[in-house]
DNA sequence: GTGAAAGCGCTAACAG
DNA sequence: CTGTTAGCGCTTTCAC
């Protein structure tokens, strides 16, 4: 019912295995054939089957990409949105599409990565997090399955990733603050059992030794990704003290230390949150965030598992993405 | 390489077909020998090539999705990441996957539209926008190939599409300011090429006339769908008079006329907004907003194709959404 | 109920 | 350079 590639053969006066060839554009077909059938082609209005090709290639030129999602709101998280916009373009630039599934827990997560795998629809995966002893990394690496994951694996021997220097990024922003005189820096992040959070702290730990300040662990809290969590941690370090600035490892936590300023009716607390989110310039004050290049952590992951899928591996398996820190009110010099 | 069906036979004692009829869970089979297959099939873990069953087929369970971008942000609308949450959601727990492309321009749109209808790769296209004389709307139709539209056609025979009911949706907002009293009410519209556009004109007119308040044109503009256009509309009214309330077709529209209202100190009007995006919220005021339900939307969307795809459907092409205002400070009593 | 065999549309040796 | 042939892994008549 369908045009086939025996129909352009058979119009072109060639075979089947030529008119193949010139699909793929294989090198060793005469100008003139492939001429000929081209024109056959477009005169029956023919297109190649992907499925088909497929089969026969093992090969969909298709990527699936893994997205965790809290309840109901896969898109909500523009973190997940931004890699996911980077990824789209790096891929739908080099000829190939997405697929996408999301999951609300690790173990489903990896329900879905196996289905994915053993459907045979994609080439390769793309990771969007990461979690301690993640089970979808070690189940693709024991299986030899190309993937690539946003965020630095505890082991990264033959695994392809990219991310941010969270130490370096968190560790200039501290230090910078110190230039300007600050001296009692609080720190809040999320909680320990992620990498990004030990790693930033990590940062901050170091910036405030380096410069000779004393540690006062009473300034450090880690609480939950939340505002709430952002609050009560602001809160907290109010009783026990009065810093002069506050660095924190996600906006929504900033966010809800900014609410705890206000209802306090304190402004001279510099706040700094982390990933620089589409809000952070709608808070009061408007927030000083530090970009993480979300979109770019996406394309170069997709640029990773690409080049690795065209065995056009150039060696290099791992992307360290640049971080900025945006400056707005929130870390204006206070009077 | 890989464990096929052919293994599977061989370790349960049967037949390839018996396999496949299994896997499709034939009816006409043996109890016994289901479970026999059973076992040989998690003794080998095997698990069934989708691309193979999609040659063989002609189903590949995906449904491909057009998502038109301005440059380079294709998920920096909400209306769209909505959608595709609802689709995502709905075709998910059916089943299916989903395949997206972006595309910048009707043109280019097309384009990526025959690519997908003509690879296989998808059994049945989701638009998520309408244009006037959409090419794309025509192609499917000439080509008959599935699919399912997100805004009312034109013309709506044989087509599956959701949409809000726009005429209602403005004429009841614009009914409950009159309600309240208001007298001179204002509407900023987005480019009156969109249905959406005219569609909420006229709720609005109606609503007006109704209630047996002159029509005055002065008080009608209509701008392109940005901030800016907002902010001039707003500008342009206020030089010809001082309406008590203005009516928007989209936020980005009451964001700018909020602005201009911000900066000629001015409180004592009332601003609609339309799609209830989520900086609706931190606007000065709060932006009172029609909350469209766009997830909804997306999920309705999947809903009817994937009844169509699977013959199951109901008689129902279409379905209308409902919306709802969102009341915030930017509509609350004046003084 | 189950098996044999043809075929979905394309690719890839292997010849020539 | 091009044709022949045998699959890729599964489904589906048509027999038995």
């Amino acid at each position: 019912m369908h045009v086939t590639i025996k129909d352009v053969a058979k119009l072109a006066g060639v075979s089947p295995s030529t008119v193949s060839r010139v699909i793929a554009d294989n090198p060793k077909i005469s100008d003139a054939t492939k001429k000929n059938v081209y024109k056959a082609m477009d005169e029956l209005n023919y297109h190649p089957n992907a499925i088909a090709r497929s089969l026969a290639n093992k090969s969909t030129k298709i990527l699936g990409l893994i997205l965790p999602s809290t309840e109901e709101d896969i898109f909500k998280n523009p973190f997940f949105i931004q890699v996911m916009t980077g990824v789209s373009h790096y891929a739908q630039k080099n000829g190939y599409y997405i697929l996408y599934t999301y999951a609300t827990s690790e173990d489903e997560e990896l329900e879905h990565l196996k289905k994915l795998m053993f459907s045979r629809w994609v080439d390769g995966i793309i990771l969007t997090t990461i979690r301690k002893d993640d089970k979808c990394i070690q189940y693709l690496k024991e299986n030899q399955y190309p993937f690539v994951v946003v965020g630095k694996p505890e082991s990264t021997d033959g695994i392809l990733w990219v991310d941010n220097d969270n130490f370096h990024a968190m560790y200039t922003v501290v230090n910078q603050l110190i230039q300007k005189g600050h001296r009692k820096i609080g720190f809040i992040g999320g909680p320990h059992v992620l990498n990004v959070t030990m790693n930033r702290l990590d940062g901050y730990l170091r910036a405030i030794e380096n410069s000779g300040i004393q540690v006062d662990e009473k300034l450090i809290m880690r609480k939950e990704f939340t505002e709430e969590g952002g609050y009560e941690a602001m809160k907290h370090i109010l009783a026990y003290d009065h810093p002069s600035a506050i660095v924190t490892t996600d906006d929504l936590i900033a966010f809800g230390a900014l609410k705890a300023l206000r209802e306090e009716e304190i402004d001279d607390i510099s706040v700094i949150g982390f990933n620089n989110t589409p809000l952070a310039a709608y808070q009061h004050p408007t927030l000083s965030s530090v970009d993480i290049n979300a979109e770019k952590l996406g394309s170069f992951a997709a640029r990773l598992l690409i080049k690795h899928l065209e065995k056009k591996d150039d060696g290099i398996n791992s992307y360290i993405i640049d971080t900025k820190l945006v400056e707005r009110e929130s870390s204006e010099k206070k009077k």
